[in-house]
DNA sequence: TTGTATCTGAACTGATCGGTTTATAGTTTG
DNA sequence: CAAACTATAAACCGATCAGTTCAGATACAA
């Protein structure tokens, strides 16, 4: 699983190879994306491609789990205690807005939905290295601040889990579509709001 | 814009064209149909296709416009107002969700989030006739309801919003990306009603 | 029966693409 | 310098696919 198949990992131009990669298949897809293309993009020859990746399909997916780590550590440390559970959600319902209907966030969302069938296994990596890891800390959020009695809620897991729902409504599904690709701050605020806004009259003590 | 170009649409296997791509496109996404598979689950000679539709272009744009059309009439009759605001949303709620991860609606995104690029103006033409369509009638009763004291809203316009939304929760990414594709009746009720507490702890009276 | 319109199947064109090979040239190392 | 390694461009192969062509089959109307 960890190593997919025999790829050599040393040489020189391997990053540059999976740079050019990255690009063409986030822009263009599975299908999309010709290997001339990526070979260009990465400012390498189609046989020094071939001679780190064996075919087509492990190369992608070697974009896509890297992809899906760097969204795992995207997602962590938009949440911070102390504060009033208010001004807390409403910084994370803020971050998150902003993160979900970013580009990069778009693009491999949209990839895995594009190359579901071809490539089963992507969408669970891509499900549990994003809104499943970004649940586990807002779970665990939740429960600290119901202790603390700034909240309460039956179940905390559904809660995190309509917490970034709401933080999708208005721009997200839009975003997917393509009918609008860039939101304003005042935008993302405006959703922020109403978000926290809900969460708090459902949940707030 | 109605009539994207010069199609026949007498004919005898017009029809049967038309039900043979809807079949193809929706499980293949646009790249992955090849014409002669069309042709041969419309039961068809290609050279048939071709005198009907002049490119396969313009065959998945007609597909794809059908298949909205019907998709806004799913929507509709949802809502009844007489019963009581809680009950009706209820009602709406698990019919709602029940939509949204079913096969048709999931192909269809797919194709739409797929295709982006190479059809701008259908993620538009799939989001005016499913999501916005259904949100205005769901705006609709909402005034009603506000007017009959029901329900205490300042902005329908985006509780409509927040309510499709609640009822993706949980569901429609897994649904999307493919992880979990059929979910019983308890798992839809049980989002169903999250959704009206959470929207009725907001809104209710 | 004859004429007309529609449909069929199969072959064909031209283009794209994944993947391989080859002949060549630069770089490193001993 | 020479051997070993690495990279390159370009040609090439086999497959797939959109779209065309065409000779003949089918159906139907006068």
């Amino acid at each position: 699983m960890t190593q997919t198949a025999a790829i050599l990992r040393t040489g020189r131009k391997f990053d540059q190879v999976l740079r050019g990669a990255r690009e063409v298949f986030l822009a263009d897809g599975f299908e999309g994306a010709s290997v001339d293309d990526i070979a260009r993009a990465a400012g390498v020859s189609k046989a020094t491609l071939y001679s780190y990746f064996p075919d087509k399909r492990l190369l992608f997916t070697e974009v896509a789990q890297t992809e899906c780590k760097r969204l795992a550590e995207n997602v962590i440390s938009m949440i911070d205690d102390s504060k009033p559970a208010r001004e807390v959600l409403t910084i994370a319902a803020t971050q998150l807005a902003a993160f979900l209907v970013s580009d990069f966030s778009q693009q491999v969302f949209r990839v895995c939905v594009a190359e579901r069938d071809r490539f089963p296994e992507l969408g669970m990596a891509f499900f549990e290295a994003g809104p499943q890891n970004g649940q586990r800390h807002m779970v665990e959020y939740l429960e600290k601040a119901v202790e603390k009695g700034e909240l309460a809620i039956e179940d905390v897991q559904i809660a995190a889990e309509q917490f970034s729902e709401l933080c999708k409504v208005r721009i997200w599904t839009k975003a997917a579509l393509g009918i609008q690709t860039s939101f304003s701050k005042s935008e993302i605020d405006e959703i922020a709001l109403q978000a926290v806004d809900m969460f708090m009259a459902r949940y707030g003590v």
